[in-house]
DNA sequence: AAGCAGATTAGAATTATTCTAATGTTATTG
DNA sequence: CAATAACATTAGAATAATTCTAATCTGCTT
């Protein structure tokens, strides 16, 4: 499958692997194979239905737990973020830096703002001296 | 139940009936009840299942079925507004000014930011020509 | 008071996700 | 380069949150 499959890799296979491995993640088949489908053709907001089905699209064999596994292993090593727009819609962006995002209530669709486009100014301290993990804009446009 | 109940409303009953009426909706018993849970003491960030138990602790004869019903036609009568923010958890808050939220990563607690302490600059224009029906920032704080 | 539209209900159904425990794969070690 | 241990994958069951269904009930209008 790696080297004969009908759809092959548009990054390296070996600095796949090598990403991979660099966050302590064994680089299996199943991984390489979604990895490429996230990180080999640009930016993605993807669902884990959507990711499972482009992989079977694609003549990948995986199961949907796996999709789910590898989702979140990649999302707790920091190669992915989560975003949740609504309790029925959760998206794994492969964009990782800083930033936020358009969400088209119509479509479904996120796209991405750039943090220069978003000024947050006078924000509050967290309190307690707790500290900020992470700062989510969503703007809401109605198409 | 409604005169005579263990728990008697916060709100003035006719006040309430008023409030429901002016956006169309019934005054049932069911939603009178839900409705002084929910406005009659203070802004509450709350889910559905917290609000259910909230019901049943207080006497308040309703099912589940009712309390998502209720919570989300008051949502769209604009009367609740609702804050997703994962898959398992979304929230139904009481204030609908204008706000963001701090998120409390380890309690699940949300805490109200007034807009006054956030700083929206640079916002992109909603492509298209649509327009944007709402804007949510939610501070993650690890604690 | 009657009738109807709208509301409520219990329980079944659905959807998204996670769990289980058996099997398979990768990396290491000698 | 075989044995092994640790990790990954899998199918299918289980769970959790929410929605649906269709029968019953209640509030409002006449």
């Amino acid at each position: 499958m790696s080297s004969s499959g009908n759809k092959k890799p548009v990054f390296n296979e070996a600095a796949l692997a090598d990403q991979l491995r660099s966050v302590g993640l064994r680089p299996t088949q199943q991984r390489m194979a979604l990895a490429d489908l996230l990180f080999g053709r640009g930016n993605r907001h993807i669902t884990a239905e959507a990711l499972y089905s482009d992989a079977l699209a694609t003549g990948v064999n995986v199961s949907l737990a796996t999709v789910y596994n590898a989702l979140h292993t990649f999302t707790a090593k920091g190669l992915l973020r989560e975003i949740t727009i609504d309790s029925t819609r959760s998206y794994f962006d492969t964009n990782i830096d800083e930033h936020h995002h358009f969400y088209f209530e119509k479509s479904g669709r996120l796209e991405d703002i750039d943090r220069a486009h978003v000024k947050l100014t006078r924000l509050p301290e967290a309190p307690d001296g707790l500290s900020v993990s992470r700062i989510d804009v969503v703007i809401r446009v109605d198409g």
